[in-house]
DNA sequence: CTTAGCACTCGAAGAGTGAGAGTGCTAAGT
DNA sequence: ACTTAGCACTCTCACTCTTCGAGTGCTAAG
């Protein structure tokens, strides 16, 4: 294994990349930066292929990397373009949109604007509401026996849930149960409110529940709403334009977020991409995934990535998201020494 | 134009609609209710096509409806059969998913459930909110400078928008400024919130404005987005899966919401369905569109539809498209004789 | 170790073919 | 006057056959 074989297997995987053909001797040998002869070239790719890293469609055709050249190519091979100051601000003010003073906003954000960069599906994972705490609980009637329960968090999320009562309350009884929840519940971290909590809640106001019981539903749900992180999609539906990912697996995989989000979940870091490996993997053929941890205060938080094609532009998409991450992982990061929450336009360097 | 040819037409467009294949006359005439001989078929085909209801692919095959052809059927041939009163009930349920207590999640659901019935893509542009009354307005300091602004309408809704100060208000400016907006804007009619009541708002405020613009500037947007009908789609991902329809011309119509919006905010009465007429229309090339208006005690508030290939069972679909939007107007429907949100489980007919 | 030369392989694209579905027309039947 | 059977005709689809060319591996010479 020399230095021309790994030069040559970074130039198929980047012509077969932007072509989306497979790559031949003759073309490789044309390239600059490969000064060999086509035989050559022949000659590197066979053992290139012994070894597992490149296959040919069928025996007259060029060649196409496998995964595991995309691997190495992903590993070792490629040479990311370093971002330039102004391509940075370009990044930064795709994030400050409608000024995100909230990390919900921060986090979506980031992620539309990683589904939009790279033309993929962008998808995010976010369980740092879990990390935060209960800043406020509000009860507001809004007419008609309806009430609305506020739930707001430290991070600035806001939950609502609108309930229906059999009777309206008097203003006693809904100052009461007000002052009952703000006493109980603000303060409270998000990854407290368990089951039992609101069991113990449940009994505690068992006196008056026939009134307000389906308010004590709706906050049950709400801080499960809370507890539970969220998956979430963005540019779902550029997956579609590409002509080698097929139409059926695609709508499978958006639909069953389970696994994915197992996946997100899992314990690594730094950057991980996957790759259709077997058949019964969920991941969509011919696709592959890129995903990145992104912290809170030194706590991992959050999972974000792209899914696309396989054939991606791997040296830019991937500095994205690790810009992306590091950005989030900043900005939402309550040490305001090591990162905090800056208006559009100071630099972050 | 006799009976016969009524039928015939009829005949062609479920089985086209049916298998996706030109229709012959060797098939239609083997159908129950058509008692004539093929070449009996033919003709009147020919005339048929003679009047521009069918056409043919090429000389030897079968025909299919032209867009006239499915017009015709539509508002004149169909059979929509009748529904029975399970399968309204199971309509109902669909409905009714997590307790629809807001106008808005009666419509958003519906929307959904739309979506999921058809398979098709379902769309509405609710403008209701507009003709609902500001009822409570709130300031809520979430902490570091950053206070959470809370719109909560009469219709159930509730916009909110976090905003970063230069500094921190002190309780007693906090309760001053809260009281100001309750005051001025609770009971007024989103229709109401006008620019020019922002800009005396503004005006009113000035002596305050370094401390709080970004605050004002806050409740402009939100009622800014409260007045802006917002156009929703559900289920798109569904238009993917049709092969004859174009994914770079589904992708294009998704992302041009503007003429959609325009074109749902037509007023119109009933249900009305729309072609590609002509190739500069917006509209999806052999889909089709049906849109129906919904009314809040008696007024137009909001249209929605689906969308989907123009092979569409009518039939089915534009039934359950009517009693969606009858049942939208009967829930957010103001006077309770005529009209209102009912538990799950109550009948309505 | 590299390269030119060459025979070989295999898919893509085009041409040719037959089968089949469907038509329009004509003429006979009711 | 309308309907129907019969028939010649048309045109697509699926299939085969063939050619073309890109790309390969191997060999032998540099």
């Amino acid at each position: 294994m020399n230095e021309r074989k790994l030069k040559i297997l970074a130039a198929v995987v980047e012509e077969y990349v932007r072509t989306g053909e497979p790559v031949g001797s003759k073309i490789l040998a044309a390239l600059p930066g490969i000064n060999v002869s086509a035989a050559t070239v022949r000659n590197d790719m066979a053992a290139l292929e012994q070894l597992g890293y490149l296959e040919q469609p069928h025996t007259s055709a060029g060649r196409i990397p496998t995964i595991s050249g995309y691997r190495l190519y992903i590993e070792q091979l490629m040479k990311p373009p370093g971002m330039s100051p102004e391509e940075k601000q370009r990044l930064d003010s795709m994030l400050a949109i409608h000024g995100s003073v909230t990390e919900e906003l921060v986090i979506q954000n980031a992620t539309a604007a990683l589904a939009e960069l790279t033309q993929c599906a962008a998808v995010v994972s976010d369980f740092s509401p879990q990390f935060s705490v209960i800043s406020k609980v509000e009860v507001i009637p809004t007419g008609r026996k309806i009430y609305m329960i506020l739930l707001i968090t430290s991070a600035g999320s806001i939950k609502n849930k609108a309930c229906r009562l059999e009777f309206d309350l008097t203003n006693e009884q809904l100052n009461w149960f007000s002052g009952y929840l703000s006493e109980n519940l603000e303060g409270i971290s998000v990854a407290d409110l368990s089951d039992e909590l609101m069991a113990d809640l449940i009994a505690a106001l068992s006196a008056y529940m026939m009134a307000i019981s389906p308010l004590v539903q709706g906050i049950c749900e709400l801080s499960r709403d809370l507890r539970q992180h969220a998956l979430t999609f963005k540019g779902e539906k550029n997956l579609f334009s590409y002509q080698d990912l097929d139409r059926m697996e695609i709508i499978r995989f958006i639909e069953h977020k389970d696994e994915l989000s197992r996946l997100l979940d899992d314990s690594f870091s730094g950057i991980r991409v996957l790759f259709q490996e077997d058949k019964n993997s969920f991941v969509i053929g011919n696709s592959s995934m890129i995903v990145s941890k992104y912290r809170k205060s030194g706590k991992n938080v959050g999972s974000l990535g792209v899914i696309g094609p396989m054939r991606l532009d791997y040296a830019k998409v991937i500095p994205y998201i690790e810009y992306f991450s590091q950005k989030i992982t900043d900005l939402i990061s309550e040490n305001p020494e090591e990162g905090h929450i800056k208006k559009e336009g100071d630099s972050h360097d």
